[in-house]
This record gives C-alpha cells, sequence and structure tokens, in this order.
DNA sequence: TCATATATGTCAACGCGGCTGACATAGCGT
DNA sequence: ACGCTATGTCAGCCGCGTTGACATATATGA
C-alpha cells in the first residue's frame, strides 16, 4: 500500500485497498462479537436479545415502535425476544402517560447489570483500539463509518434484514 | 455509573465515545450489507454464500479446509452452502495435485460474475466513504479496525460462531 | 505392509432469529 | 361512531448456525 499511486497500476492497487476494507470490517464485526455471545450462550439469549437489551439500555422509555425501527425486524420477530427479556425479569413495559397504546420500555436493574456485563467487553475493546491508534486515527474511524452509513438504498425506509452474525 | 468521577467529568464523555463507536460499527455493518442481501435474494441465495463466493474468489484453489478454517463455521454448515454453489455452476472442486485428499475450489466465470456483481456495491460504497473521508481518515479508519481484530479469547483458535448478519 | 490419522462428505436432529400473513385488542383522533 | 395506529399473538416457513455419528479416500509413519 506504500506504492499506491504507483503510475504502474493504480487501479489495481485501488481494488486491493477496498477488499483490504470489506475483510476487516468483516474481521472485525465477527470478533467484536465473540466475547458478548459467549456471555449472552450462558444465559440461554442470542444477539437480539443483546441488541435490544442494548437499545432499550441506550433510550429508556423507549417505545416499541421506535426500537422495531432502529432495529430494522418485525413486530414478530421482536416479540419472541422480548417476552424472554420481560419474562425474565431483565426489562419492564408501561403504558405511554400521554399515548396509552405504547409500551415503554425500561431495563430494570437486572437488565442493567446484564447490559454492562455485555458491553463492557466491547468498551474494553474499543478503548484498547481506540488508545492504540490514536485520537486522529479515530476521528478517520468515525468518518469512515459515517460515509458507509448513511446513503440508504431507494426505498425510503429501511427495509427489514438480517444484522448479525 | 455516570457521574462516578464527575468534576468536568471526562469519563462520561468517553463512555459516550465508546458507545458512539459500537453504534457506528453495527449501523455500517448493518448497511454495508444491505445492497448484496438484495442481490442474493434474487437468486435464492443468502449471506452464507455470499461469504464463501468472496472467500474463494479471494483465494483461488482454496481447499476446504482452509476455508472452514476462515468462515469459522462447522463443515456441516458450508457443505449446505458450497453443494448449492456447486450444483448451480458457481464454482468448481478438483482433487489437489499433491494430497488428492483435498478439494481445491475455484469460482466458475459464472462464479466471476456473480461474485463481481455482490461485489461492486460493496466497493462503490467504500469507495466513496474513502474518499468522502480523506486518506488520512481511511489509515485511521484501518488502524482501529485493525485493533478490534486482533488479541483473540484465550481458546487459541476461533471458537465456531455466527457472522452475520 | 498395515495401522492410524487426515481431508472431506453425509445423515439426522435441533435452535435461533429472520420472514409473511392473518387476526385481535386497546386507545387515539376526527 | 368510525377508522387509523400501536401493539400483541398464532401459525408456518426458511437460512444458517450447531452437535453427533458415521463413511470414504488418501496420506503417512512404525
Amino acid at each position: 500500500m506504500a506504492e499506491i499511486k504507483s503510475g504502474a497500476n493504480p487501479l489495481f492497487l485501488r481494488e486491493e485497498e477496498l477488499r483490504q476494507g470489506l475483510e476487516l470490517l468483516f474481521y472485525a464485526y465477527r470478533d467484536f462479537n465473540a466475547e458478548p455471545d459467549a456471555i449472552l450462550a450462558r444465559h440461554k439469549f442470542g444477539r437480539a436479545h443483546h441488541r435490544v437489551i442494548y437499545f432499550v439500555g441506550r433510550h429508556p422509555t423507549i417505545t416499541v415502535g421506535r426500537l422495531l425501527s432502529i432495529l430494522g425486524i418485525t413486530k414478530q420477530s421482536l416479540s419472541r425476544v422480548l417476552r424472554q427479556l420481560i419474562n425474565q425479569g431483565l426489562i419492564t413495559q408501561r403504558p405511554g402517560p400521554t399515548d396509552r397504546r405504547q409500551r415503554l420500555l425500561e431495563l430494570t436493574s437486572k437488565g442493567i447489570e446484564m447490559e454492562r456485563q455485555l458491553s463492557e467487553k466491547q468498551r474494553v475493546r474499543i478503548a484498547r483500539a481506540y488508545r492504540e491508534a490514536g485520537a486522529e486515527a479515530v476521528e478517520g474511524f468515525r468518518k469512515v463509518l459515517l460515509g458507509l452509513t448513511r446513503q440508504e438504498m431507494p426505498s425510503k425506509f429501511q427495509p427489514p434484514g438480517r444484522l448479525d452474525r
């Protein structure tokens, strides 16, 4: 990659560069989820539970509908994991104060504890990567990821789809 | 946990920063795979097929065993999608020249065409993100992702696990 | 040469978490 | 009063992971 603009074959190198980015993202995403997966498995949960716990923790009193649109899955899919989380006492629902059709979701203390356990592994991992890479690299990391994210496809709202694994 | 070391509260900001990275990665990974997913669906394939096509394209004449260890899945899982890809004429196998137990995998021209279609969307996306972010940001992006990737868990070889989506 | 180990494939059964379609209920708003 | 919205649920399907057991061909070392 030193000779990126080496006259010889800039197009080929560029292609390599892009592939590299592709793979980096693939491996990083995989490794990044390995540790939480192990914890989840001990509780008979999966990544879907993790995501729900995460976003409810991040947005306390979030409504079901909002959660659905963040996750980009169907209500039937969400319902399964949400019901489990509620039954296990990790999440509570209560009617919305103004619109009582809504169910506002919140983590219980048990849910908060779980969230902490799960994200701790990832926070440590990110923190280490940030520290090693330096502030400037972190800024670049964010910029590029943001660029990857935006500009959705024609369909105005994100179509449902698998995330994970 | 918010105000643990408050004062001005550098710790809180750091925490926010880490969460931001977490989410960025989540969204980027999701959006990044949306377009190929649509193409795959039209051919009755899924992400598993995409990954196999990708890595066989990237490493022509790769053996089944090597592919398994890259993907980090079981041979039974691979076998299903690999058989389909072979039946559909996207991938060919042939015995290894020195060790005839091995099956060397390669994309057919049809497979190459498919690979091109799939990765084109992602290459365009990455290329745009790189262009917009600038060379320096790209370097940072790579550095951080690399930091996220390495340093595996205690188990010396990566345990099997889901990737994707 | 013979025994064991390796590379690969296959059958069967299971689990998670997406999906569609249909239908139900409560509450909001006109 | 009526229809739209937010949510939930039942039923069934599919992709793609998993484990365990067993089969076959080939390589390799005692």
